[in-house]
RNA sequence: GCCCCCAUCGUCUAGUGGACUAGGACGCAGCCCUUUCAAGGCUACGACCGGGGUUCGAAUCCCCGUGGGGGCACCA
């Protein structure tokens, strides 16, 4: 367990959507923050402006809320640390940059795009080793660069990677991670728009912003030298690395892509938080979801985010990519449904119902909660289990109304019986109208499922409900009998 | 092609040299409960990628294969 403070941060660019990806790293930080007493961060990665999508960033933090992870310091909240959008931090980069040319570092170059690819292209048919820079700016005179930047030429700078030796990275779940120098290349640092790429940028703000940890995905570990060079040139202290592993596709081969997201989406599940509330998921059950895939736990995989905090540990972290279960998802939603305060429930499944046109009374939607809880995988589902209670009427199939192994003129006689049995009696609660139908299964010969199949059909409109008589009792008795009638009248026209 | 990472049931994982007959969860199958569907309970099926070492002893450490994944931008 961590003892000081720590902080962590998000950083997400508002390139596109909100996905598991950002969502369990968000979750991951949030966690180490808290057991430590320190703050989770969320930065905005928005130098690449050609990529920018507007909202993108509402999206990210309306998901963070939902979740129930809002970072402490943020473009939105503000914090002592800001400004947390990197194009408001510009002139930051700049001034590190300038630092990392004159120690040497780095340096300006005057490459075109049109050269660079003319260069890679040769390189390729040339069957390279490696396709990379090939240093020509990095021999410019210092003193010759200069001239040409103050003259006005386009530039960019590079890192300046050592060409001999090796560099030796230290992840967390990993260990030490070590790559040939030579494998490297000399990154654009800061890019002819004058905004600095991720490897500056990320580097200086985590500086800056005295992040301690740092989690991020595992797609970085290839650039992950790079930026412990960059760190080191500055001469900073480095925080703790920590690469979680790759997500991937359900079926193990790669990660997802937009027809993998797609078929998610058929299948009435998505791998976007700001999808997931839509289609009746909890945060809690997501959460749970999430933060499974990479943390290794022995037993008792059901959590609360309380509990995540006190168990959750970097430690624990698994180095092999995961593939997406969305079947998971179900079951944990399912059981932290099923953890649920019945108000809580009631409260949240009332959304679904009244945007369907239903017209919900919180008196019944509090009795009709229990009845359906257990039987819940979404929030949605309580549509199939609680719509008939709010209806006026129920219009049912007519071959539902017909049991099983009988004709619909026998059919018909046990829903007339079943009225001539509930009529004269004072309400249809649980207690007061099975007894007289048990006896009635007795007396008749036909079998309860029969009995009550057709009485189930008759009073719900379906051949899947929650429990027969507590629904009739919350139902209530006139309209019961009204349904029951309207029944006998659907099999006597059969 | 080059570089990096990874490797236990179908999937997510526990396991840090002897307590492993390899544990849990999801899923799957069966049974119990039951007026339907669930939930719940019980049971079953199911894995240490291969080969070499190290060691009295290896799922655990090392090497080599193989397989899978990721990355090779003035994107993050």
């Amino acid at each position: 367990m961590n003892t000081k403070p720590a902080r962590t941060r998000l950083a997400p660019s508002p390139t596109g959507r909100f996905h598991l990806a950002n969502a369990r790293n968000a979750l991951y930080s949030y966690l180490v923050a808290r057991q430590t007493g320190g703050q989770f961060i969320l930065r905005i990665e928005d130098t690449d402006q050609s990529r920018f999508v507007p909202g993108a960033e509402e999206v990210i933090v309306r998901s963070l809320e939902w979740l129930g992870i809002a970072p402490d310091e943020s473009p939105y909240r503000g914090g002592s640390h800001g400004p947390y959008r990197q194009t408001e931090r510009r002139d930051i980069y700049q001034q590190y940059a300038r630092e990392l040319v004159e120690k040497g570092h780095a340096y300006p170059c005057f490459c075109t795009p049109e050269r660079l690819q003319q260069m890679r292209k040769e390189q390729e048919t040339r069957k390279v080793e490696r396709v990379r820079y090939d240093g020509l700016c990095r021999q410019l005179e210092p003193g010759e660069a200069a001239r040409r930047v103050t003259a006005g030429e386009k530039y960019t700078i590079r890192f300046k990677m050592p060409q001999d030796g090796s560099t030796t990275a230290h992840d967390h779940i990993r260990g030490d991670i070590t790559v040939e120098n030579q494998y490297l290349d000399d990154y654009v640092i800061v890019k002819s728009d004058g905004l600095p790429t991720y490897h500056l940028a990320a580097m200086v703000d985590d500086h800056e912003m005295k992040i301690t940890h740092v989690l991020r995905s595992a797609e970085w570990l290839p650039t992950f030298p790079l930026h412990v060079q960059i760190i080191r040139a500055f001469g900073w202290d480095e925080p703790v690395w920590v690469h979680p592993s790759i997500l991937l596709k359900p079926s193990g081969k790669g990660k997802m892509s937009k027809r993998d997201s797609a078929a998610a989406m058929q299948d009435g599940h998505s791998i976007f938080v700001d999808d997931l509330k839509g289609l009746g998921y909890t945060p809690e059950g997501v959460l749970n979801w999430i933060a499974l895939m990479g943390w290794g736990v022995a037993e008792d995989d059901v959590m609360t985010l309380g509990q995540m905090t006190e168990r959750f540990s970097i430690d624990n972290l698994t180095p092999s990519p995961a593939a997406i279960n969305f079947q998971k998802l179900d079951h944990f939603n399912g059981t932290h449904i099923r953890l649920l305060t019945t108000e809580d429930l009631a409260g949240r499944i009332k959304p679904y119902l009244t945007g369907a046109g239903l017209e919900v009374q919180n008196e019944t939607l509090l009795k009709v909660t229990p009845l359906i809880r257990e039987r819940l995988v979404t929030l949605d589902d309580s549509l199939t289990f609680a719509s008939f209670f709010f209806k006026e009427s129920v219009e049912p199939e007519p071959q539902d109304l017909v049991a099983k192994g009988l004709d619909a003129r026998q059919s018909a006689a046990i829903a007339r019986n079943s009225l001539e049995i509930l009529s004269p009696l004072p309400d249809v609660s649980h207690s007061v109208a099975e007894p007289p139908m048990r006896e009635y299964v007795e007396r008749s010969g036909f079998n309860a499922g029969q009995v009550f199949g057709i009485l189930r059909a008759a009073v719900t409109g379906q051949k899947v409900s929650p429990p027969l008589f507590e629904s009739m009792e919350i139902i209530g008795r006139e309209k019961v009998l009204q349904r029951l009638k309207h029944a006998i009248n659907i099999l006597e026209g059969m």
